[in-house]
DNA sequence: GACAAATAGCTGCCGAGGCAGTATTATCGT
DNA sequence: ACGATAATACTGCCTCGGCAGCTATTTGTC
């Protein structure tokens, strides 16, 4: 009745994913603990340092990520001289965020051993699954996109 | 030096799999929230009917998660009559897991809208992607087991 | 049988993310 | 120019998962 039966199998799909996910945070974190960073502090960070977002607010949307909780790790950050925060003149609600030079140094160790975690995950994979899974995931995302926002779209189809 | 460059850009596998998961785990909370459960309580409560595993213990094994919080989640699903505990007399130390007639009723209803909401996710997706995307999930899984223990393996190569 | 080690389940504590509320500043409509 | 609305950043509050510690029970060793 429902479109395929097989997809469904035990939700296996999303234990997987949770467990490849936890899996990659974990050894993330267990492998920057020497250097007193958490692993989404370090995703900050290198946001920071590529630009991707000048202002907290910004960040929050490139990660999706809390704002309170944002706020707290650039404490964090702030705190340990890797960031600095700026009130921008343009716009004296926004703080701009930049890299603070002890945080520029150390920011090419850090990426290496984060990209390390992520090539040990993927050891046996082709380019071609790498992309494979990259275009999986985003669709996913964008399937849930379009559902998460209209709950009654899904009814539930059966008993 | 490393296998290859192209896998690490932006560790955006790690993003994407925090976002499909969250979109995940989101839409399955909101559709659940009339039944008044959670993703994780409906997860514990499938795996209890299906005989997947019959004590708390084993379920945390089964289901990778921690034995504080399991307790917390049965005493949430003994509550509402979902499940019952017995404690077992070949193992006094051991409490069995049982699903209640309230929780038997309306499992059914419940697991339609979880395969729901995975097969959304999904829409679009072939049978032989839905395969490749568990396999790859699978392999990355036990990428990170070999390497989660020794933490030294990998020594973030380059700088 | 007695003692050590391991196991099941539970509790308190801690850290982190999500959410609501607040003060400040920008923007837009009129 | 003025007021309404929105946005930024920050602060408590709540919940949840992970961890350490505890008791009761089982298993293994001598």
């Amino acid at each position: 009745m429902v479109a395929s039966p097989a997809h469904a199998e035990g939700l296996s799909v999303g234990y997987l994913m949770g467990r490849a996910r936890a899996s990659l945070l974990s050894a993330l974190d267990s492998r920057l603990e020497r250097f007193g960073l958490s692993g989404m502090q370090f995703a900050v960070l290198k946001h920071v340092s590529e630009g991707s977002a000048s202002t907290a607010a910004e960040l929050c949307r490139f990660m999706q990520y809390d704002t309170g909780a944002m706020t707290r790790i650039l404490d964090r950050l702030e705190e340990r001289g890797l960031v600095r925060r700026e009130r921008s003149r343009a716009d004296r609600r926004a703080v701009v965020l930049k890299l603070a030079p002890s945080g520029r140094a150390q920011l090419p160790r850090l990426a290496s051993v984060a990209s390390g975690v992520l090539e040990a995950h993927l050891a046996g994979f082709s380019a071609a699954e790498v992309a494979a899974l990259k275009s999986y995931l985003g669709r996913m995302i964008e399937n849930g996109q379009s559902q998460g926002d209209n709950p009654e779209t899904l009814a539930g189809s059966n008993s």
